[in-house]
This record gives structure tokens, sequence and C-alpha cells, in this order.
DNA sequence: CGCTGACCCTGACGGC
DNA sequence: TGCCGTCAGGGTCAGC
């Protein structure tokens, strides 16, 4: 579910219910994620302890307590809601319980998520090489353009490292270079500049769209009742596969590249 | 260093 | 109705 889109919204759907309030236990149903979570060191770490504050890094949010942070990802089906004692559903694997009965619920049937602790975020190895924020001021066509020569992988997948940009994922990587008239196999280092200028500014331009809409149709995080939906409506080739493209109805070709199911179409994006 | 493919896990869905 | 294969919005990691 979450792309990043979904994680900023899910942060701002958080945010009010939790920051500065103090945290009264963490329960741990499951402790079986991507890696398991340290239970202990996050219970003391946080027991009488306030949320100072919530940020995003990538698809990464990062709950701040006395200057150190809980890092949590929700992988492929991962969520947070704001629920209480009662209506626990499968997969509700971890409990934040706040003072004033509020409790952050975490669930994720995948379990491809994590729950870490770092007192050193600058340095943690899930952190630490990761490239700029799509949305950020050091984002842009000469960026890309830059780290793409010689690199022979599809585009698609260069724009899909976290190491390049953060926060592109499997959907909205389809849908910017569609936007960008490119073809996901496309070689990234034989993509031109003036290419990558137009790519740069779709990413930025959908990724801020989908948030937009995101916000409007996932505000709901207290009843648990986050129903995704919004991005169905406006994609272009995501899942498209055999449909015809509404620009010029040639048919949309579905082609796998990198494990990634991933949608163009043959006549308005452009083999380079 | 860059790239590829295996892998982590549960659930939904379509074909038989 | 059930069984089986396939696929899913994430990312790491070993091996070449």
């Amino acid at each position: 579910m979450p792309e990043l889109p979904e994680v900023e919204t899910t942060l701002r759907g958080i945010e009010p219910h939790i920051v500065s309030k103090s945290v009264s236990s963490v329960i741990v149903r499951q402790k079986s994620l991507r890696w398991p979570v340290p239970v202990s060191l996050i219970q003391k770490k946080l027991k009488n302890k306030r949320i100072d504050n919530i940020k995003r890094r990538g698809k990464y949010l990062l709950l701040e307590s006395s200057k150190e942070h809980l890092i949590i990802h929700l992988g492929m089906s991962g969520s947070l809601r704001i629920s209480d004692k009662e209506h626990i559903k499968k997969h509700d694997h971890i409990d934040i319980c706040f003072n004033d009965g509020t409790i952050l619920r975490y669930c994720d049937p995948r379990r491809f998520g994590c729950f870490l602790w770092s007192d050193d975020l600058d340095n943690h190895f899930l952190l630490k090489d990761l490239g700029p924020e799509p949305l950020g001021n050091h984002f842009n066509g000469e960026y890309l353009f830059k780290l793409s020569k010689k690199r022979k992988t599809p585009i698609k997948n260069f724009i899909m490292n976290s190491k390049i940009v953060v926060g592109v994922g499997n959907i909205y990587a389809s849908e910017a270079l569609y936007a960008s008239g490119i073809k996901p196999s496309s070689q990234a280092g034989r993509v031109p500049r003036n290419k990558y200028e137009i790519l740069a500014h779709e990413i930025v331009t959908i990724l801020k769209k989908s948030i937009k809409d995101g916000g409007t149709t996932l505000r709901d995080f207290v009843s648990g009742n986050n129903e995704p939906g919004y991005f169905k409506q406006s994609l272009k080739v995501y899942g498209r596969e055999g449909k015809e493209c509404y620009a010029c109805k040639t048919i949309i070709k579905g082609q796998r590249i990198g494990q990634r199911a991933s949608a163009y179409c043959p006549n308005c994006q452009t083999r380079f």
C-alpha cells in the first residue's frame, strides 16, 4: 500500500494524535518483521517518555524522543492508525500506548516493514546512503542526468533506487515515465539530459498531486477507516496492460523489469 | 562499483 | 467448495 504519498499522509494523520504525548507502554504481539523488533530496547527507550516530533525520510517514519528515534517502515502492506483497547484485528502487531488512552497501532500482514531504534540517525544503516528527497531542493534533472552516466540498468530501476532518489515506488515510476515519454526499459545512461529534466519535473508533479489526493481521501486515522483508492482514478499506465492508451489508443504493454510489473505505451514512450 | 535474481511473508484472485 | 499457481504498492543481500 504505502508509496511516499501514503507515508506522508500517514504522518499528517497520526501527528496531531501522538506528538507531545507521553508513552505509557509498548505492546509487541509479533516481533518477527523485516528485522526482529528490539522489544525491550524500544520499551525501555519510550516508557514514560514524550514523542517530541515525527518526521519522514523517504518512506521511513521517524518518531523522535529525547533526541533518539524510532524508525518505522510500512513495507508493502503496513499501516498505522489511531485506535483503542478494542478493535484489535489480525496482523495488528504493535501498539504504542499513550497515557491519555490513545493507541498508535501498527498492522502489517506481510511483515516486510520494520520497527527499529536509533540513537544516531545520520549513521543508521537504513538511512545513511539514501538519496535526496524528490520534493526537496537537491533533486532535479541535472542531478539525475549526472548520476545516470554509464549506467546500464533500466531507467525504471534507476529512479526506483533509493540511493538515487527516495520515495519513487513502482506505481509512480511507471506513471512518471509515461508522462515523460520514456520507455521504462531504456538504459539509464542512454537517456538524454532534456528527458531527465522532464522526468524530474514529472516525478515532482505526480508525487505532489498524490499527496494532495491522499490527504483528501485518507484522512480518517481514528476509526481505522483509512481505505486508499485515490490513485486509481488518475493512473495512465499502471495496471492498464491490454487497455487503450488514453492519448493515442495504442494497447498498453506489460513487461517485467527487475522483478516488478511494468506497463508502458509503445507509441507514446520512446526507447533510448 | 554496478547489476541480477533470490528472498522475506500473507492474502486475494482466477482457472480448473 | 477447494486446491494450485500467480501476483502484490517494499527493500536487502549474495554472487558475479
